[in-house]
DNA sequence: GATGAATGAGGTTTCATTCAT
DNA sequence: CATGAATGAAACCTCATTCAT
């Protein structure tokens, strides 16, 4: 069991360094300080290695994420919560992102695996905020969920790879706020609204100053 | 020369295929027709024939952006076409994108390296799109721009991974749009536009009615 | 004890089903429940196991043989029933003769093991039964026991091999009598029968034909 | 080309004495004084190296025998050939059955393989021979001819087995005879030729007295 | 009597790379 | 310019066996 534990540790360690092609099982033993027959004796398999630790990562960031998720109430309180712990990911667990994105997800068969099961239930809850937001119709209806999904987990990852090699350091609590609110900026019920209604705006204001004006004029007209 | 092409081809094909580890230069050579050792007389090594062979794939993509971008104007449009662009490299070359995010974007030696140059090219259009729109005035200023570019190209990576796969087609004419609507929703000058200017807009109108209203009542009275 | 026979029996079905090399301790082990480390305790080697359980299905066998020969007189009679029996332990048994052939005679070793001997002890049957026809009579004397014994186990052995993958069924009763009948077809006393006797019966005939030759030569001159 | 012959040569040896498990890649390197590498850039597997080397011991033994077999007529000489050939093979190339039979013919994917072919040509020439002497009545029709190949083969290769490892001489020649004699003893067209024969003999010989009396009460008669 | 952790040597296979010709 | 033979290191994985508890 402790072993067990161990061997875990040091694959997470060098998977999420070297991602799955680069890591050796003889590596992970020696970091471990046993022989490499031993992993297979409780790992059957390099990969089933891989997914155990994908697993053990994943549970309780999972479980985490519910806890405080349902705490928060709100479309942007509960983006801005989840864009913010998605960067804490990669500041806290550099590399498992990479991991599961480029080594994992590898492949059609990737999609029958617990792996699939385990990043979908990972990124429901912001597909379930950005459902919730239209039913109630605090967002527009004509958005792709899907898309804005990808923005977001594939933005965020863009964003902080070069900071897994140490390229420049993210605050991320403004690029949390940031990224909420641009995302959130063009999800606002009212479609068009920027475009058009600045220019309404605009008419509106003139015309009004018009108005205002001739008034001005007549007042002074009358006063005499 | 043509023999260093030749290879250049194959290895594209193989690397683009099956990614760098998948490949084998024994594989490409084969594909030649010659011999691995020849192989290493024109690239030194199988990471620099890598190298050259995404120079070679970079070089003709940006030239064409870089043709396309110039003829055309306005923030909206130039962003819709550099996000346009993107998916199409998707479809037309799947297997780059892959390649470039998930196999040479790998450890801290890239940021030196001929690649990044490149890629900084090639994403330096939206960069510079962005830029000029906000001196002027088009967009908000406050925004971080590597956030935005880290969304655009983030976002459709992870949007466009699965249909490397089969999983799912998109359409991209489509995703482009809303892709540009999205970005582009939440940039335009005013902030908080959306949500304030509808209640403004209230106000104005009810304030223009007030006013206008005095003006008859005023008039009413002069014109006695 | 009741141990030792448990893993004996979860030898025995592994070691048929897939042969020494490939079955392994730690299968056998879990098959029973138990850990691998336990076998050793009670078979130091996994080739003593093999012995045990090769041994364990020796000797009920050749008790079997034993008691059945006992009750049959002849050498037609016992001959066919040590082919039927022999045929019978491929369908009974397949894969005893496999292990026994082909992994276990394997090397010079095997001639001072106690497996030879059950071999022996096995075949005796056989060599028993040709050698008292021999004493009596009743089959030719130049005969290679050795021979014989080989043309029988081998002959069967050979034809039931491929019955093991499943390749065409034989019908052991009628391939028993064809076995019996050609085996012993070039037994019976008169020795080179086919060839002398033939000889022989032209030299008898001409030798008659002289006789009565001279008879009537003699006929004539008496009746004169 | 020289080397693959090298690696044959060696991959020949070892295979014969070890066995197809028994053997190792590594070991045959060694031999041949390659790394272990070079092996499989000139036989991609280990399986087909083994291929390759029986291939490379069938082809010729087929031809071989072949050519001899052409000039040889007459059921009794051809089998007494097709005998002592197969002796021989065991005397010159020990173990080329014992991989055949042992380690080759395991499992029903041999029944696709090219080895599967040449052994069915090798046999041919047997089953040939018995079909032409059953067609020119030379021989018993009511016989299995696939019988009578597994007890030629396999009785040959149980018998010879022990000599492998040094277990006792053969002499080729009179084993070939006996073999043949016991084989064709039991499949002279007339079935039960012994026994007609013998009532042949009596009754001739009964003639023979009876005359023989005749002759004698003639002489009396005469003498007086 | 039984466990389970651990070893160590070995297995087949792949590949980037070198170099004499 | 091109070959092809060769290397050497490493990869994943399997297993019989041992031993402290």
């Amino acid at each position: 069991m402790r072993r067990a534990q161990e061997i875990l540790g040091a694959a997470r360690q060098i998977f999420l360094e070297k991602g799955f092609g680069g890591a050796s099982v003889s590596e992970i033993a020696a970091k471990v300080g046993v022989v490499e027959g031993l992993v297979y004796s409780y790992y059957p398999t390099k990969r089933d290695l891989l997914n155990d630790v994908l697993c053990a990562m994943y549970v309780p960031l999972i479980r985490d994420i519910e806890e405080s998720f349902s705490r928060i109430q709100g479309v942007r309180s509960r983006l801005r919560f989840l864009i913010w712990r998605h960067l804490r990911v990669f500041v806290e667990e550099p590399g498992l992102s990479r991991l599961v994105l480029h080594e994992v997800r590898t492949g059609p068969e990737y999609f029958q695996s617990v792996l699939h099961d385990l990043h979908v239930r990972y990124t429901t809850f912001l597909v379930r905020t950005l459902q919730e937001a239209i039913e109630q119709g605090e967002i527009r209806t004509d958005i792709d969920i899907e898309l804005l999904r990808s923005m977001v987990y594939g933005g965020i990852e863009h964003r902080m790879w070069g900071t897994l090699f140490g390229r420049g350091a993210v605050d991320i609590e403004s690029t949390a706020d940031q990224y909420t609110q641009i995302v959130l900026g063009s999800l606002i019920s009212t479609p068009q609204v920027s475009a058009t209604m600045a220019g309404e705006s605009a008419n509106m204001a003139q015309l009004l100053q018009e108005t205002r004006d001739r008034l001005d004029r007549m007042a002074q007209l009358v006063s005499k």
